[in-house]
DNA sequence: AGCTTTCGCTACGAGTCGTAGCGTAATGCC
DNA sequence: GGCATTACGCTACGACTCGTAGCGAAAGCT
């Protein structure tokens, strides 16, 4: 979050129920104005406090953006199907339901967008929602090589490039199936995608 | 483009020198400012011209962007160099210097993310963007199928849904690799991705 | 109590937007 | 050549947004 509130105790406390007004707001306006045409003015309005305390809490629009998208991915786990491609099916389908969402659909892309220009942008949102994918990818593929549907790696710095290309692939393949292509990434295109990942790579480690 | 000069015939012609005046403009004030900051009164002084000429031919940034990004994508051939494998990476190889360039990364993104939003943009950028890449999806296939490196697909419904994954799959990772993630789709990167794709696809065909 | 920080409110200069109006320049048609 | 038509450069305009400053009041802690 963007609270920065470890060492200073004394003083009036910041609302919490401010925080969370602000960000229902943001959501709010992202649905309906979009992200180029939504003004921090509006949103305090939405959320029934001065445009001041939103200066206070965020630097600017982009920042409060990441936080209220972020908060998107927090229902996101890695549920337990029996296989990995079921597992991964399903979180996959979880990804696209969210994605699907017209707050993140405008929200998050313009973030990425502007985070090419802004290095600490760029961390916020790795921080805050790309690091919470990532560690899904670490689960299944750690709970995969238990199972034996995938070989160990013994190569620690081969078996991170691998983790990488991975999240890659996935969240880009969904990603783009959405917002580039527009169409739905339902369960039977994430079925073949899924098929097509696990055949690869389950290939990919035959031969190196 | 964004002329309509079929019909009118009369009166003083648009200047050519202009279009790509303008065009030019924009990108450099891409990699400057970045999206957000870009204004078209700037992009108007840069280019030399009147800030009028500018929404004389456009309807605003989000229409302008995209025809000066889309001609980055011109140059975008796929290359025979005697395998599946080797043309892919060729043509990825090419997307990803494409997409390393900073007009592209903050432009594209930015754009897609109106494009959510905006059914009319999202159309043109479908047109002058997205459709050329589909085409080289579609070229390379062919040229598999005809090598014998791809098995023919009887039923074009699933042919179609085939291309389609194929090239969510393509263009989502390099473009998620590059702009998410944040790190460089070099040669190494391209090849293990082709790799495990290819093997996917390969598979998947062999077990319907 | 006293201290500290946050809050809501108002106001402000600076900057951008998109358009209108004007006189001038460059074409095609007669 | 003259005429109609369209594009161009330029200026100016109201409306809007931005981000900040200053104020008095409120809400905690010691």
């Amino acid at each position: 979050m963007q609270s920065r509130t470890p060492a200073s105790r004394t003083g009036r406390p910041r609302s919490a129920a401010a925080d969370t007004a602000i960000l229902a707001a943001t959501r709010e306006a992202l649905v309906e104005l979009g992200w180029s045409k939504l003004t921090l003015s509006d949103v305090a309005t939405r959320a029934g406090v001065a445009k001041t305390t939103l200066y206070r809490r965020w630097a600017g629009k982009n920042e409060l953006v990441v936080d209220a998208v972020a908060e998107l991915f927090d229902e996101l786990e890695l549920p337990d199907l029996g296989s990995l491609a079921a597992d991964i099916e399903g979180v996959v389908l979880q990804f696209a339901a969210i994605l699907a969402r017209p707050e993140a659909r405008s929200g998050l892309m313009a973030v990425v967008a502007e985070s090419t220009r802004d290095d600490a942008l760029r961390e916020r949102i790795r921080a805050s929602i790309v690091d919470r994918q990532m560690r899904l990818v670490l689960q299944g593929r750690a709970r995969a090589q238990h199972r034996g549907e995938l070989p160990p790696e013994p190569d620690p710095e081969q078996a991170a490039r691998t983790v990488d290309l991975i999240f890659d692939m996935v969240a880009g393949a969904v990603v783009h199936r959405t917002l580039v292509s527009g169409k739905p990434a339902d369960g039977e295109w994430v079925h073949s995608f899924i098929r097509v990942l696990l055949l690869g790579l389950v290939g990919a480690s035959r031969t190196p």
